[in-house]
DNA sequence: GCCAACGTTGGC
DNA sequence: GCCAACGTTGGC
């Protein structure tokens, strides 16, 4: 099993969101950078990936959600009405992928971007790369239990 | 295939 | 709202 980070911003889709929808479950939409699709494209049923709040206030790791579905065509590709749509997708040519996942952990409390700077164990994350913007990355063993270790700590 | 212009992300 | 750091687009 392998483990990831994705982002959503909060206005748009947070944690909390996740919790109310129906079997706590949502379509991953709207990744419409390649490399971010290549790493949804590569997760598999039952790895886990961290919920990271981005533009938020403070920015941080929210809680834990699991892959319950690989990837499949993004519908919102080819929907002109949607915010995501790109005009080189259609139904016979995708183009963009998506997932689905399920909530596992909200933890009792966010970790904010800049206390993972300060943790030497993250220090190689993607996340905290300077100018690093991919929406989906890959996260190691370590630095995932790290996080998920901390989020049970006082800051 | 280069690269300037443009658009986007996301921390601050 | 600013802007650095990227990714994408399109003229050549």
């Amino acid at each position: 099993m392998r483990y990831w980070l994705m982002k959503s911003e909060p206005e748009v889709f947070s944690i909390r969101d996740l919790a109310k929808a129906p079997r706590k479950t949502t379509h991953w939409e709207g990744v419409r950078n390649y490399q971010a699709r290549n790493f949804l494209r590569a997760m598999k049923k039952g790895d886990r990936a961290l919920f990271y709040h981005s533009n938020a206030e403070p920015p941080g790791v929210a809680g834990v959600v699991e892959i319950v579905r690989e990837a499949y065509p993004d519908p919102t590709a080819w929907d002109p009405r949607s915010d995501y749509h790109d005009p080189k997708a259609s139904p016979d040519n995708p183009v963009w992928s998506m997932v689905d996942v399920k909530l596992v952990t909200i933890f009792s409390r966010e970790i904010p971007l800049d206390e993972l700077r300060g943790v030497k164990a993250l220090a190689g994350m993607e996340l905290l790369r300077r100018g690093s913007r991919l929406s989906v990355t890959p996260v190691t063993a370590a630095e995932f239990r790290t996080i998920e270790t901390r989020a049970d700590k006082r800051a």
